[in-house]
DNA sequence: GATGAATGAGCTTTCATTCAT
DNA sequence: AATGAATGAAAGCTCATTCAT
């Protein structure tokens, strides 16, 4: 009954509900973090009543495990746009890498989002699998986790379990647009293809 | 009056009571969050009654920042033992890198209070400044800050901003020591000298 | 949205419970002080929840703030009934004189509330200028202030200063009140009008 | 064995803590009244440890009570001085006027106490009797109750209650001196004895 | 379906009082 | 006798959730 998928909403109205209060719950908890963001002040800044929020979500950790799906879909979404298919590994790679980059520095508010969502008891699980195994092609190897796995089968990249190779690249990427966002420093285009590069300096056999 | 240094208190019990919070406050948060972690709740698991808290900090703000501090302090400790002054740059950063990936290992509850803290408004500003430009030697230039600045100086060093070389070096450990306590990999010694030569690929010239 | 005018609530049970708030506020304040009256106490007492008290004021300052101006609001409106407009300065101030009286001997809730509120830090200030200069009619010198000065004027009244007038004509009356709700003295008509002449001498020619 | 009377007390030390104690409680409460005034606070103002307080009162209330009949006892003392013996009732009325009207302006701080403590729980029951009905001289008479009945009987005052006569007493007499303390008028002198007149008017026959 | 007034459990913090030293 | 660290009950206030309208 809760937080069914839109399509079975028979009138515009309750949709655009349901993403006002996804849309106000992301803005307030990036800006204000979980406890900073009472479901009052969402169905506020949402403009909807107070209980209205209970009629698409079962409670408020419903409502923000929704609003992480809603942030990863668009992701995805976003890095399958111009896919390199049949390119190199390391394009490939790149395209996750920038993309990524791109996405979060486009996107700050997701960004802030899915950095309190990850670092808190919401995302421990689901942290890894997400964004490192997504596929992008039907084939299933066209995600990072296959580039990468493909990358040591080839001799190309280092002979590290995935999990590390993955951390160099999430974790290079997530801190430098960590401060991208706190404004120490100017992601422009030039900065990423270089950031890109030493990652790829990094994993490279 | 509150929170004092320890050097001042005559009997061992006295301390024992503010290292007992300390000690339970930074476990219950690095497990459960600040909010997940009443002030009742660390009493309790501190052994001590609800108001003894306030006897050693002024709120629970500065109990954590207390904690805060507190593991700082420590960690920086086991960062001077056998610095090894005088050898390459490489050599010196690579003491950092592991010097950090076995505290964090050999202190997970540490790893994930500081976590916690980084991204709290708790820690937003320090985040930056602590480990990476505390200094060990009394040369000044003995920091992380430092040793990065000299090898870009020297041409060792790929000419990156000080900030995108310290996301590189601190996004890669936090990450895979994230995964190393998820359970997700063990870090052993073996691979802990890997990740470090993948860090320094990502870096050098 | 705190502690709107009741003219905007469509239900008379909305209003109702405001009511009975600021109705337990005023007994148990009476009757315990503002520290013998917690707000779980004066919530249950009203009939309502804990956190409903909340719904309509800001905090508990705010409750008895509004307490104040009810009360404030009532006896100026008893003040008003009968008001001898165009007689002597006399008889004015006998109006003021025993209307005040009356209300105190008829609210003794309300009289022994005002008595804790003005010797609070709520209502140092306010203490004076309240009942001493609130205008009566349009005219602005129906205020006992104005018929003191205008009595001083005429020479009908001693030449004091006012607050001193003032202090005569308010220190008889709460104090003769006050015999009256301990039970010491039974404040009847005769000895009504007997406390009024004995202060109309004090301060004549 | 709890506040007991000075005398018995062997050490000179011990009294002297005992008046600190008496002496920090008044400044305090008046000052910040009693629920600004912690029992902590009154030890370290009075410069002794927090249980001690408990070795000399009973509990806060025992000191508060104290307190009280410390400041009576120095009021008492105060209006025995140059008492008018033998003279006409309304010089020994005027004596009383005029010496608590000084006591209060000399003693702001035990004023301020005094109508905190009238005002609350502890002192209902003995507001009444303890400076309408103390005994100056041993006769007995010589009482402000004693004098009021003796002007009444010989028809030089009006035949009043005599807890109305004294309301006008202590009435006229408080406001004026919290209007003197809360700094609306300067009550020298002159306006002293004017007041006392006042008195005098409203209450001579 | 939508609302928002009402709720009360749970939070952080204070402080009168005790008691081991 | 004197201390002050320790206590825990009780305070004011918040907010996720419910439910009558």
């Amino acid at each position: 009954m809760h937080d069914t998928s839109p399509a079975s909403a028979p009138l515009a109205g309750a949709t655009d509900k349901r993403t006002s209060i996804l849309r106000a719950a992301m803005t307030l908890i990036a800006r204000n973090g979980f406890h900073g963001s009472p479901t009052a002040m969402i169905a506020a800044e949402a403009g909807v009543g107070a209980g209205t929020l209970y009629r698409y979500f079962a409670d408020k950790d419903a409502l923000i495990v929704a609003v992480h799906r809603e942030v990863e879909t668009r992701l995805n979404e976003w890095l399958q746009k111009d896919y390199p298919f049949g390119q190199s590994i390391r394009r490939r790679l790149d395209h996750y890498f920038i993309g990524l980059l791109r996405f979060f520095i486009d996107h700050p508010l997701e960004f802030k989002f899915l950095g309190q969502f990850y670092d808190s008891p919401y995302g421990v699980e689901l942290r890894r699998d997400k964004i490192f195994s997504k596929p992008v092609g039907d084939a299933g190897c066209e995600t990072i986790r296959g580039l990468l796995e493909q990358g040591v089968a080839e001799g190309i990249i280092k002979d590290l379990p995935l999990v590390l190779l993955f951390a160099l690249f999430i974790g290079a990427l997530t801190s430098a647009v960590r401060d991208h966002t706190h404004g120490f420093i100017d992601l422009h285009d030039g900065l990423q293809r270089r950031l890109a590069d030493a990652f790829w300096d990094a994993i490279r056999q």
